[in-house]
DNA sequence: TAAATGTTGTTGTTAAAAAAACAACAAGGT
DNA sequence: ACCTTGTTGTTTTTTTAACAACAACATTTA
């Protein structure tokens, strides 16, 4: 292919999650600096070999993103990026809505946890997967919910989540700063997480509090939130005795320090 | 690949204009079914060869549709449908938010309207872009609008957009009946449109009123909306006197029949 | 006006890239 | 000794991309 201009690779891409192909991208990208433009003007300013333009252009007008003349020769127009990419947005969508529907079914028919998945241990990968899950804990609480998360997590991802757990459930929170008022709601205690002696973990190296969480429900339930700054965070998730017990004893002797240190 | 058993091949295209592979939509569904499954198991169900299994999965965690354990061996639970979906089209969306940035700015450095696109005569397919455009025409006009157009269309598609059409514009229409009382706003005359005797056409073929309209603008930019019914709509956009004058001819004949029909 | 030239729109063939299918094997578990 | 898991590399198929050739017109030029 000839010269595509600078095209960004980064638009040829998102263009092709929306189900074009690259000749498709490139020929819409044309067109939209021109007004009106023949077939073989398309070709020269897309880079698109001549003889590909055509079934390319029909696709196009197919997918509501260009417009045809009546005239001979036929000319093209672009339709206006916005309205264009609502076009292809909203064929997706129906794709997304009638595969939910199908997938729905599938699913229900799920026989309801045949085996015991309670002794596996889950990688979540996710900031939303991660949450689902959590909520999907918190609301299947019936006596406890322990946790032991950064400040800034607990504000922004956490707290709204336990929104629908009942009062008959104790909720213990330990985090490293608290402002405002203490909830009555539960029984927050704070401690400078950092400052927790990571025993066996080289200096510099300890686990980062930053954007992680340690959460533990009715004794039975753990999850892990292993937020890597920037990346997109991870979490374990587990119901089998070994996790838990390890969550357990790290959220006592974690107790244990912040009662010590007498606050 | 053996017999992925009865999947409709409309969940596979939809998935895959979600941006999954054949391969990574079976074995999504098949993982669906079941829970905490081995790569083996998932092979079975599936129908996907065993050793493609494993790259599928990955990708498929990658894409935040399963979630991994941590034994061995590995076992892959899906992500529930509506969940994962939901991450699909996060994706998706940000792609299309980005691609819209870009091609904006594209966009506008396109030369404003260099030649004389005011020869042609364009098609448009698509109800959105056919009511975008007549939302267009409509802001954009100065003295007088008129309409020929079915009652049904008028109502679901066309009144909305004449909203921001100023006083000072005459706006005139005929359509076949007229429910309730008449808009001091504009200058409504009905008449059966079906009986208008349709010259040329031969008996039955005539045109359909059911779902079209013509719309003329200042004399200056006409639009012929033709509803196929159960089709995708399209309509012949077009500021050509030509066209436009062929338009005038055909309102005013319409008018005077009505008219002379004594309403 | 007739020949020469050029352009448009089509069709068919070849090449490259991506996806799917298969073969083989090391590692580890039974 | 045997089976399963996970991995790697190779072949086949499908999809996209690129190229070649040509008929139908239209335009220019002699």
């Amino acid at each position: 292919m000839k010269a595509p201009r600078d095209i960004s690779n980064d638009l040829l891409e998102s263009l092709r999650s929306l189900g074009l192909t690259k000749y498709e991208a490139l020929v819409y990208i044309g067109l939209l600096r021109m007004t009106g433009a023949t077939a073989t003007e398309v070709h020269e300013t897309s880079g698109v070999p001549r003889a590909s333009v055509y079934p390319v252009l029909d696709r196009l007008v197919q997918k509501e993103l260009v417009s045809v003349s009546h005239t001979t020769p036929k000319r093209f127009d672009a339709i206006p990026p916005g309205q264009g990419i609502e076009n292809l947005m909203r064929r997706i969508e129906n794709d997304a809505e009638s595969a939910r529907t199908a997938l729905d079914r599938l699913y229900r028919e799920k026989r309801p946890e045949a085996r015991g998945s309670q002794e596996l241990i889950w990688t979540i990968y996710g900031e939303e997967n991660i949450r689902a899950r959590l909520a999907g804990m918190f609301l299947s609480a019936e006596r406890r919910v322990e946790m032991l998360v950064a400040q800034n997590l607990l504000r922004e991802h956490v707290l709204a989540l336990l929104e629908p757990v009942p009062d008959s459930v104790r909720v213990d929170i330990v985090t490293d700063t608290w402002k405002g008022e203490q909830p009555s709601r539960f029984r927050v205690r704070t401690h400078p997480l950092g400052a927790y002696p990571e025993t066996h973990a080289p200096p510099g190296k300890g686990l980062r509090h930053e954007s992680s969480g340690v959460f533990l429900v009715d004794d039975a339930r753990a999850l892990v939130w292993m937020g890597s700054s920037g990346e997109q965070p991870s979490a374990l998730y587990s119901e089998s005795a070994g996790l838990v017990q390890f969550v357990r004893r790290y959220l006592n002797s974690v107790t244990e320090w912040v009662a010590a240190a007498g606050q």
